[in-house]
DNA sequence: CGCAATATTGACCACTCTCAATGAGGGTGG
DNA sequence: CCACCCTCATTGAGAGTGGTCAATATTGCG
């Protein structure tokens, strides 16, 4: 995730100025005196660094967050250590919603670098939702567009075996960095290789052998934490082989 | 899911009379002349046989449903005739929430048996829960909790084996039967062996053997969709076996 | 009653995990 | 600045869970 080495700093904070605004408003449907409201509810806090959390599971739910520069991790964390990573959190990107329902947090969430971070107390965005419909229509999108995602990593663990679920979530980290300005075949992953198998379900060693596969088949060049990507166009064909699931025909 | 044979059927309908209240307003904190405006919006339809669609893939998102009795099934359909089930719905539970972001539905939702449905114009709801806050937090708890269940579906893909998925699948059900005022304990499957195979990651031969075998165990007796749990705490216990990930120490 | 869909069961095999050893960085302290 | 250590990553060999293929019930439905 840029920030590793010294990678184009402006870009980033051209890109991450007000992340949290970008994220709430985008695609923008607020006025400008609303913006500003919003603004106005949004702290701003200093940088955490790499193994910081920002809150652990079960922790009273209070505020949701925007990443604003850097990288985060949410697991689910069990008492022997385990863990299952849940997602991983790019500048522009909400931690936190899974904690609205019951009022605390259903997962931990960890700093994977230097990372910047908005704070956005639930309480007030509610009551300033309640009173700007738009935001509160953003807010209803933003809660649904988590649940799609969600829904996307249930079919990639169902149904995806370990090359179809690489091959996809580096494409996905390619597609979110590019959204977000950053170069999308040419980026740092802040996260280890563990992480990537515990989020994918897959072991480390899978991880490993499948990296130096890709990289073997000219798919890619890696070098540790450095991700080149060369032939975008063969990562997606390896997704788009759509498995026969025999199950429903369609429909006569 | 009951209604397969001819199962109290008072009961269904004690328990499911306004199911669509019962969903969107519990825990209650509504009053009573709100309750009353969200009943005005609700639609009731007749209801659908077993295969009927309530909506498809990439239909255009109007409003969410709630099951009163019976259930539906959601899944991502694959061009080839292939799909990844995303979840079942009993009564009292709510379908379409996923739709929201971008005013298409990302999945299908099919009929398994005999079902009533509440249909909840989207639009009105929300129209009604920017004039009610207690109803926007309900609706934002109500999204929360579906990001909620679908990261717990995440760790059961990425961290389960096929017993501890099958478990958790039963014990799932019989939670939510027994919530909703069913037996937690005896129940019919609406969903065909592929269908739950599909949902958890597994082949249908798998859920086949595994059937069998928690039978021979004594754990559950079951016949085609017929369920009875013999031994919950013995299911509970398959689950619990927690893995030990070796990955990040507990911080010392 | 007969066909089609659904379930069950068995045999075999492959993908991925586990275990183990080695190598490569990165950080710390001398 | 280098040596050392510790973590992370890579690679290999072997094993096991679950998938695939195929044959046989069983059920449901027209």
């Amino acid at each position: 995730m840029s920030g590793q080495k010294n990678i184009s700093l402006e870009n980033i904070k051209i890109a991450c100025r007000n992340c949290s605004l970008v994220a709430l408003c985008l695609p923008m449907e607020l006025e400008a005196d609303d913006i500003e409201k919003l603004d106005a509810i949004v702290k701003r806090s200093r940088p955490l660094h790499r193994g910081d959390h920002l809150f652990r599971d079960d922790d009273k739910f209070l505020s949701i967050y925007v990443v604003k520069t850097g990288s985060v991790k949410t697991y689910a964390p069990s008492e022997d250590g385990g863990e299952q990573v849940l997602g991983f959190h790019l500048p522009g990107e909400l931690i936190g919603l899974d904690a609205i329902e019951d009022g605390s947090h259903q997962c931990s969430a960890k700093v994977l670098e230097t990372t910047a971070i908005c704070e956005i107390p639930f309480y007030h965005l509610e009551e300033l939702s309640s009173n700007i419909p738009s935001l509160q229509h953003q807010m209803y999108r933003l809660l649904s567009r988590e649940i799609g995602q969600d829904e996307n990593m249930l079919m990639l663990l169902g149904k995806r075996n370990a090359e179809e679920r690489l091959a996809a979530f580096l494409l996905g980290l390619s597609d979110r960095f590019k959204r977000r300005g950053f170069s999308s075949s040419d980026f740092y992953l802040s996260m280890s290789r563990h992480e990537i198998g515990n989020y994918l379900g897959l072991a480390v060693e899978t991880i490993s052998r499948l990296f130096t596969r890709f990289q073997g088949d000219g798919l890619l060049n890696v070098k540790r934490k450095h991700i080149q990507l060369l032939q975008k166009k063969r990562l997606q064909a390896i997704i788009l082989q759509e498995k026969i699931d025999g199950n429903e025909r369609q429909y006569p």
